[in-house]
DNA sequence: AACATGATTTTGACTACCCAAAAACTCAGG
DNA sequence: CCTGAGTTTTTGGGTAGTCAAAATCATGTT
């Protein structure tokens, strides 16, 4: 044998919660894009190696061995050459971990007044670093909030999580009144990119046309604005469409 | 040779960073024994391994092996068998860990109304996993607070700390009217122990008795509430004089 | 069926810690 | 000046990660 370690019972080191939270992410982000269903083979959610390692930061082996260690301790199934899979101990743990990351991220833009295209890295220290009790203080200061500014949801102490999964712009006919709900990328340029044509979470947007020859989508703010997104970027932003009350 | 490995420069770990802060408090909390200008050996200030490894927490060999370490990356002074003293760099070091941890724990009991007894534990992790970014919007929010919930003096960003080491309850004599300014141990049941009484920074009291044969003192606070204190207890509340005002 | 390609696993080696116990040192008392 | 008690250092070994590069495996193509 080779690399072997135990991970301790009850108390997940910071690289192993982190280990945890990128499968969960990437299961349920594979889960979004519609070919689970599709696909008929049972490969649902099934994460590969390659693209664990790549989201984690590591080399492809130590991402095999970390794995093995996981799946050695319950909280991940693990099927060689295949891929990894939570087990529920796993996603409960994983979504233990979001939970923090995505309170942090409310917490400190909404008291703390910073920008949400900083959040995403400090909260990725604080999460590993915070008590269930700071955790609860924060979740009842903040009003018990059920997403982060970027429009994620917030898992619930239990491990529940809304699935709202709404329609992402480049989707949406044109003219429906629409409001953005929530927004796929974390980089700190995008993020500064759509808060300065004002695409942030609650802001309410018309599609004007989708002009799919030249690969762009055309907005319409409330604030009578117009913009014009890529598809790349008009795929990240999610919307849901408004009732006719203003 | 045995261990030995490099600190690499600008980011020290969170180890390096405690063992820094321990050395800083050490160094610190012996001058102020006043048993440094006494003696004149110049051992001012110098830390012994075993005092900085139950300190630390970690077994003796493991405490020179890392003083070793800091040693060549220039943040202490180390002389075998005598002990360690921080260097100008390696103070600043510290005083920005204190920093951090000094506004971390009152910014948890001003603005999330944790309990004084339990921020300490909390603030020991939070310490090293904020950025200078956040820890400048807690200290805007807090309005660039001088002290922490237990009275100790906030370094600034600059470094530089007060040095208000004002008496301790025990070496007062009866009768005069003080006010508590600061708590000298961390300890959650000696804080709840105190808090019950009153006896937190800002209280007003007096001495009304210093009964050396029972070794004990006795206070009376301005709620007119009694409060008998042993002589360890007493030597851990510092406070100063007030002026002749209500 | 044979192969090439790309992904995955294994091997071997490294860092940043940690401990227990043996060896070396210091220093006060006789 | 010698001894022994207490402290400090060294030795040897362990854990939780990490990487680079070699070996192996799965797969689609001829």
């Amino acid at each position: 044998m080779f690399w072997v370690y135990k991970i301790s019972q009850a108390m997940a080191t910071a690289t192993v919660e982190d280990y945890l939270k990128r499968i969960y992410l990437e299961q349920a982000g594979s889960a979004g894009t519609a070919n689970r269903a599709a696909d008929g083979d049972a490969a649902g959610g099934l994460v590969a190696m390659g693209q664990l390692a790549r989201v984690v930061g590591v080399a492809p082996g130590t991402a095999t061995a970390m794995v093995k260690a996981l799946a050695d301790s319950g909280l991940v199934n693990y099927e060689p050459y295949a891929g990894v899979r939570l087990t529920d101990h796993g996603e409960k743990l994983a979504l233990h971990v979001l939970r923090r990351h995505r309170l942090i991220e409310q917490f400190l833009v909404e008291v703390l007044d910073m920008d949400w295209s900083e959040v995403h890295p400090e909260a990725e220290r604080l999460e590993h670093a915070i008590s269930d009790r700071l955790l609860e203080r924060i979740d009842a200061y903040l009003g018990r909030p059920r997403t982060d500014p970027h429009g994620d949801p917030i898992p619930t102490a239990g491990g529940r999580v809304a699935r709202p999964e709404r329609a992402a712009l480049i989707d949406v006919r044109a003219g429906r009144r629409l409001e953005v709900t929530r927004v796929l990328d974390q980089s700190p340029d995008f993020l500064r990119a759509m808060a300065r044509h004002g695409l942030r979470p609650g802001a309410k947007v018309t599609v004007a046309r989708h002009d799919e020859a030249a690969g762009t989508v055309h907005l319409k703010l409330s604030s009578r604005r117009s913009v014009t997104l890529g598809e790349a970027a008009a795929r990240k932003i999610l919307v849901k469409t408004r009732r006719r009350s203003n």
